[in-house]
DNA sequence: CTACAAAACGACCGACCGTTCGTAAATATA
DNA sequence: TATATTTACGAACGGTCGGTCGTTTTGTAG
């Protein structure tokens, strides 16, 4: 180890081993990620991938942390910059839609696809994605607590049931992206939001209007 | 072949083994369904899936098939029963949901699944998921024009974003199936398509009280 | 009973998988 | 420069995969 802070040759690799699983994970599926095409793909021995995990599912692992710090930083980090309350659930929304037409991963949304994939396998990487699931409904129905604490929505407005509807028309708007579009989609999932939230806001000129 | 209408042999295995890999290939994949667990779960030799269908793509396709003609089964049989119009839509919802709730396929929802396990992978199965969603979403559009043109949906609802919507809740409600339990998020899905619909509806009072 | 075709089988193939291990190169410390 | 440690490598292993092929079983028709 070097006694400066600069990056060491590992730690170099490592990302970039991170990065690029994280690629592929979203294409091929978490479990059909492959150590042989991760490597060739960086240039790299696949026994080499072994020094910095101990089997694949270490790997797998460490690739659920990539994929939440890109989300934390790609859409939950640009959401903090809109005021707090219902502006700041429609930025999260807006923002994780935006990341999907940037087209940020080959695969769509790297959640959704690790979710709908071991939906029905038991064992640690699903514990650990039902974990990231529970973290996020519970983000999303804070800021909806709030927009309702600060009054800018209707009193009888179920927190929980409004982060369930956000997170859905999410969802389903990155599963309809290749057969439509991912414009299309995620402008019907804009607008069926924008929709709602005008229509249980106190004050429904306080979103920005769809362009 | 016999020469009269019963069963041959053939045909009764073929069914047999389709049944069998659409419950497998929810769990573990339409792509990671492997032929040796499909034969061994039957006891039947690998070798002779080959005679029945040319590759392993050929069997995956005709699994969609399995799984269209279950879901057309019992999800829009029933839902035909409810007269058509805004009450049908919802019986359509409903009925999916109790699809779910019911846990007649191990890993959830076929489709959903395998949407989002072949989103970034081009080929035949992919065109072949994208007409069936295409397909499902022209239905439920259908559903909620006619429910609009019958003047049970004020004439400003889009059939569309209807739609959507109503798949959004739906595939959202699968996905956390694991996490939540199925009863709880499917019951989140009723309460929010019910509140919404009367909330569209021109006589609020035409869906049926949810329990 | 014989003849025939549909159906299923067992053995085998090459390819790829995740993993191990002994060794060599690169980089740090002294 | 010499030493120690991190980092990466090539070769090989057992196992599973989809797929092929020749043979045998099964069920029907004549």
């Amino acid at each position: 180890m070097t006694q400066d802070g600069r990056l060491i040759r590992g730690e170099r690799t490592r990302s970039a081993v991170l990065e690029q699983a994280l690629l592929l994970a979203t294409v091929a599926g978490l479990d059909g990620l492959s150590l042989s095409q991760v490597a060739d793909a960086l240039g790299v021995s696949k026994s080499g991938l072994f020094a910095h995990w101990r089997s694949k599912e270490a790997l797998q692992l460490a690739v659920v942390d990539q994929a939440r710090a890109q989300w934390t930083d790609r859409v939950v980090r640009l959401a903090r910059a809109a005021p707090a309350g219902v502006r700041r659930l429609w930025a999260v929304h807006d923002s994780r839609l935006a990341f999907y037409e940037a087209k940020v991963l080959p695969g769509g949304c790297f959640f959704a696809n690790a979710h709908f994939e071991f939906n029905a396998r038991p064992g640690v990487i699903r514990d650990r994605l039902a974990a990231e699931l529970a973290d996020w409904m519970a983000f999303l129905t804070g800021l909806a607590a709030e927009a309702v604490e600060l009054g800018e929505l209707r009193a009888d407005v179920s927190p929980g049931g409004l982060a369930y509807l956000t997170e859905s028309l999410g969802v389903c708007a990155v599963m309809q992206a290749p057969v439509l579009g991912a414009e299309t989609t995620c402008g019907q999932a804009r607008r069926a939001l924008h929709e709602h939230l005008r229509a249980v806001a106190t004050d429904p000129t306080i979103l920005p209007e769809l362009t």
